[in-house]
DNA sequence: GAACGATACGGAGACAGTCTCCGTTTAGCA
DNA sequence: TGCTAAACGGAGACTGTCTCCGTATCGTTC
């Protein structure tokens, strides 16, 4: 790729984090272009929709999933404990702006979502937490990681609809895990 | 109001009925304006905004929402069965047309949302069901019901996004359902 | 049944967002 | 230094929202 494709690509990535933190995953592209010093043709050039500029964002973020992963899971204690851990890093990385937990949660049912691979860090993630506390016997062995993160999502897209804050959402997240504990 | 105006009205509504329930909540105003043979300026002097003529579909199902609810309390069962056939009417009750849930969902914790009082309907509803349950003391009693609202709310939302079917939902309720039983 | 004001109609058009097309510019190689 | 493939950018086509205001209609009053 030529440099100054590069450059541009990077400035609007850096623009699109910053718009869409702002203003939400409906801002418009045409103002992200703009902000980012380029013109329209340009950005549509490098991310054919919205979706594709998202998947680019979604790069870093994927990084920062691994990395809470591993924290949580390094973390000792109760199964009740891990799993409530678990879902509040769960809720906080997918509500990177507004309408994110509702676009990620649809994308993990979805085979021909864009972001899809992007999404499957996340139940991979899921998948790894949930296979510690079977090990323990601790969990319900018929809902899957896919399921597990629906639920988690539907709670965060509720909270992110309704700026729902943490202590709201709270025991949403307790009763979810309450259900999965008994097995 | 003018004879003209009420069969104007009561022509927009029904066209949009059909056309939500066809194209989801994001269809043409303006179509749906042309398709009920007015013009886009009538419909707006109607109905300010989309939710507004969402609040006026909504009054008739307010009415299926109180049946619905009747049915269920008159259903004999174990406090899970009745809890369970609550949550699947419920999902059913939201899922009027794509976006529905999400829309109703959201409106729920907005005392600002235009939509609120036809929603209030299904708190009430809610209320009555888990008044049942904890009169049995088989329901815990820290989480209120738009709590519970919130929570097959957003499992709907998730089923309503990523083209769920009825078997796809039901573990995840079932999930809600044990988590809300224990107390 | 004619006249008249209040009420309602409807569609042109302003505005905003998405996305494409294509003439112009530039990077980078030889 | 010249050349060409690659990339740029912005005008404009298209779609949807919503407003404005000239025109038409209702229904009341005499």
């Amino acid at each position: 790729m030529r440099a100054d494709a590069l450059r541009n690509r990077e400035r609007i990535i850096d623009t699109a984090r910053t718009v869409f933190r702002e203003q939400g995953y409906d801002a418009s592209l045409d103002e992200i272009a703009k902000r980012a010093g380029v013109g329209a043709g340009t950005l549509y050039r490098h991310f054919p929709n919205r979706d594709a500029l998202l998947d680019a964002i979604l790069q870093n973020w994927v990084e920062r999933v691994e990395a809470a992963t591993e924290k949580t899971l390094a973390h000792e204690g109760p199964p009740r404990e891990l799993l409530l851990e678990w879902f509040r890093t769960y809720v906080e990385l997918i509500s990177l702006h507004k309408g994110g937990p509702a676009k990620i949660t649809s994308a993990l049912g979805d085979p021909e979502s864009p972001i899809r691979t992007k999404c499957q860090v996340l139940t991979g993630a899921a998948e790894r937490v949930m296979e510690r506390l079977r090990e323990e016997h601790a969990i319900r062995d018929d809902v899957d990681a896919v399921r597990v993160c629906q639920l988690v999502g539907g709670v965060a897209t509720v909270a992110d609809n309704g700026d729902l804050d943490a202590d709201a959402v709270a025991p949403l997240l307790e009763v979810v895990a309450d259900g999965l504990l008994r097995a």
